[in-house]
DNA sequence: CAGCCTTTGAAGCAA
DNA sequence: TTGCTTCAAAGGCTG
């Protein structure tokens, strides 16, 4: 069932080429040295964009045999990246610049911010509940816990690069696709994020960091760790099962 | 109706 | 330091 929906998919992505740009650096990506990876703490360039500061970057040979993975890439002029952003990214239709982008949205969740509105990247944990008709005659311990987990809001993760770029294009995909699977959607955007040229990575990998700074910003005390856990998923055997599977296939 | 699928990247954590 | 795991989004599908 899946492999048909991903197989037309993949046949629907042969007739809608990556946009333009894309294809025009077909060499893969520099592998990423993990240790090398941006951290929250790095106010300043990262050492991947020492890295990119380099006109031709090439990968150490200890990062040869990683597994592959995309470098971010730096955007040789940072001073016209707003612009960039706030203006052709705005353009689209589902746009997550850095001035719309629910999380990124200033002037709300900042302690202390005369609006005093909830942030956006705070999202209560049973809000699929809140929106269910609410009978209080039928309340139960599960809504009454659902109740105490809203009063205690999650801080969503920060998105990373590819996040905001799935973002913004799903809804491209799914116009010219006319697919509504977010699995088929997501495989599309995947070939075309490998497919983006490095000026069209760049944007989103500055985005994200713009993103991460922000989200350090307005939760100094949060970290990733706080939202481990909160998602049931399915044991670890079965995850190692389909990945092998999906190896074997 | 909760969890899976599917993608990449960031971060956490155990060894 | 390395390698694995979890979670971010999304919406149809499944048990």
């Amino acid at each position: 069932m899946y492999k048909e929906t991903v197989y037309s998919a993949f046949n629907l992505l042969m007739h809608y080429p990556p946009p333009s740009g894309a294809g025009q650096h077909p060499q893969p990506q520099p592998p990423l040295n993990k240790a090398s990876q941006p951290t929250h703490s790095v106010p300043q360039l990262s050492p991947l964009y020492e890295h990119f500061s380099s006109p031709h970057p090439t990968p150490a040979p200890a990062d040869i045999n990683q597994k592959q993975v995309h470098r971010p890439l730096q955007t040789p002029d940072l001073s016209g990246f707003y612009s960039l952003t706030s203006s052709s990214m705005g353009q689209l239709p589902h746009t997550v610049s850095w001035f719309t982008h629910p999380s990124l949205m200033l002037g709300s969740g900042v302690p202390g911010h005369p609006a005093a509105i909830p942030h956006p990247a705070i999202v209560p944990t049973s809000a699929k509940q809140e929106l269910q008709p609410y009978d209080r005659s039928l309340k139960t311990q599960a809504e009454s816990k659902a109740e105490k987990e809203a009063k205690k809001p999650t801080i969503k993760k920060p998105l990373n690069a590819f996040m905001l770029y799935m973002k913004e294009m799903r809804a491209k995909v799914i116009a010219e696709c006319t697919l509504k699977e977010s699995a088929a959607i997501n495989q599309i955007l995947g070939r075309r994020w490998h497919a983006l040229s490095r000026e069209e990575q760049a944007k989103y990998y500055e985005l994200a960091r713009k993103e991460r700074q922000l989200h350090m910003q307005l939760y100094p005390g949060w970290s990733a760790r706080d939202n481990y856990g909160k998602k049931k998923r399915r044991s670890r055997e079965k995850h190692q099962e389909s990945t092998t599977e999906n190896n074997l296939s």
